[in-house]
DNA sequence: CGTGAATTTGACTGACATCAACTCAGGTGG
DNA sequence: CCACCTGAGTTGATGTCAGTCAAATTCACG
């Protein structure tokens, strides 16, 4: 069963095609979808730093640090944060397996967020110095990685819309579903997961307090939306609560 | 007097250097101030595409639509805005001359937000095919390009950062400061300009309602941190705007 | 078990939205 | 030249959604 990935993970990969390839690191998912050789394949590998492992609550990178590599997720969950020069922090985003950290430090050598591993983590690093002489090099690596720069804006613009546009439940609606099709592209249950952060950062995520948050979850519970303990969820009706989150349905 | 442009618009640019520079479009301030030759010039002239007027408040580009350009603003004001399907706009930032637009649609070769003129403005239209290609030949373009993509990616980040962590008081002020130092890095007058943008926009692009922003405007000006007159205004007191937008003072 | 942290729930408050009335600038045509 | 019109912007009164504060409950873990 061959699926495919949504555009906003790995545009044209199929599950199947990146489990198989994830030789080294989530990093070959830039590339192998796009049909390198195993020539280039190789190269890649050469480039790619250590793996690291992250424990729950280190700090992968930290605002202010000197750029020097992007970071591939090969397993675990983190997040990343801004902090203003008030100390209050906004986390700018949740990442998972598959995905890449650390563009937002290229603008300026040095980042521009903070990167937490919500549990123990592993990262492959990717210099960027060597990666950027590969890219010169090989053209198909090189528009994938565009395409995955291009996604982050994007994805940046969904999150500006929740924030700026959404009432309470329709930003914790889409967060689920956002999360729920996250896991699917990746051969999880779309419907069954464990919420790797707590109420707070999700609050913080989402522009709302942790006590909206617990009231949001205990609606939706009461209205059948989902079933919760603790940190596991389910999803028991996907279609409304993406009703909900395109904004067409207010509620059950 | 040359001065440096802050990290955010041209890394390492100076104003004479991109005024003198500004043969054909803001594209070239992409590549100049990182020492490209003369024949790298004339190649990247050559892969400019025809310029383009766009009249206020016409379309440059609709969410959707394939991606074939990004276009480099020659002069004027855009704005981009996403939709979601219950039909609500979110403005997503206002762009000025030396900026870039598009790069959303890398992704998934389609627009993701769509951009209008705010003015009677002028584009340069850069083939994205052609770019890439030129991206691979010329390695210090390609360490530009990437540096404007993370730029925006930070942009957003900053945002998102006024979205879910700031009051209507710090939002403005931080919107106000914005600009001033965008026009600043331009030559122009970092403490008198013009809003280009409707009180509307403003609203919307800071998450706010029109009359927010317009008590927010009197407010402002009644303790004497702005002068206004229709949409010329006047930064009476940037230090304290500074503050108030950094969240060191709640306000006057 | 016991302790502290995380979460939930409830009562109250406040910031900003909504609704509505009004003002003003700029264009238009008599 | 000016009366009129229109749309943008301002100001005020009121409402509401989510924040704040406080207490109760559950969970994680030694």
């Amino acid at each position: 069963m061959i699926r495919e990935l949504p555009a906003l993970l790995i545009p044209g990969a199929t599950i199947e095609v990146l489990k198989a390839s994830c030789a080294s690191c989530s990093m070959h998912q830039l590339c192998l979808p796009m049909g390198l050789d195993n020539n280039d394949m190789e190269r890649l590998d050469e480039i790619i730093g250590r793996r690291r492992k992250v424990a729950r609550g280190a700090t992968l990178f930290r605002i202010g640090d000197s750029f020097q590599n992007l970071y591939a997720i090969r397993l675990g969950h983190f997040k990343t944060y801004q902090v203003n020069r008030a100390g209050a922090e906004q986390i700018t985003g949740f990442q998972m397996a598959g995905e890449l950290l650390g563009m937002d430090a290229i603008s300026a050598d040095q980042h521009h967020c903070s990167a937490i591993a919500l549990e123990d983590s592993e990262v492959c690093e990717i210099p960027f110095g060597t990666l950027q002489q590969l890219l010169g090099e090989m053209p198909t690596l090189l528009r994938h990685f565009h395409r995955m720069m291009s996604q982050e804006i994007t994805r940046e613009q969904s999150v500006m819309l929740l924030l700026g546009n959404m009432q309470a439940t329709q930003r914790f609606a889409a967060f689920l579903v956002n999360l729920s099709s996250r896991y699917e592209a990746r051969g999880y249950s779309p419907n069954t997961f464990q919420l790797r952060m707590s109420r707070e950062e999700i609050g913080n995520y989402l522009g709302l307090t942790i006590e909206s948050i617990s009231r949001l979850l205990s609606k939706f519970k009461k209205e059948g939306l989902v079933r919760v303990s603790n940190r596991e969820i389910e999803l028991l009706n996907p279609p409304l609560l993406k009703a909900i989150t395109a904004g067409t349905e207010t509620c059950a």
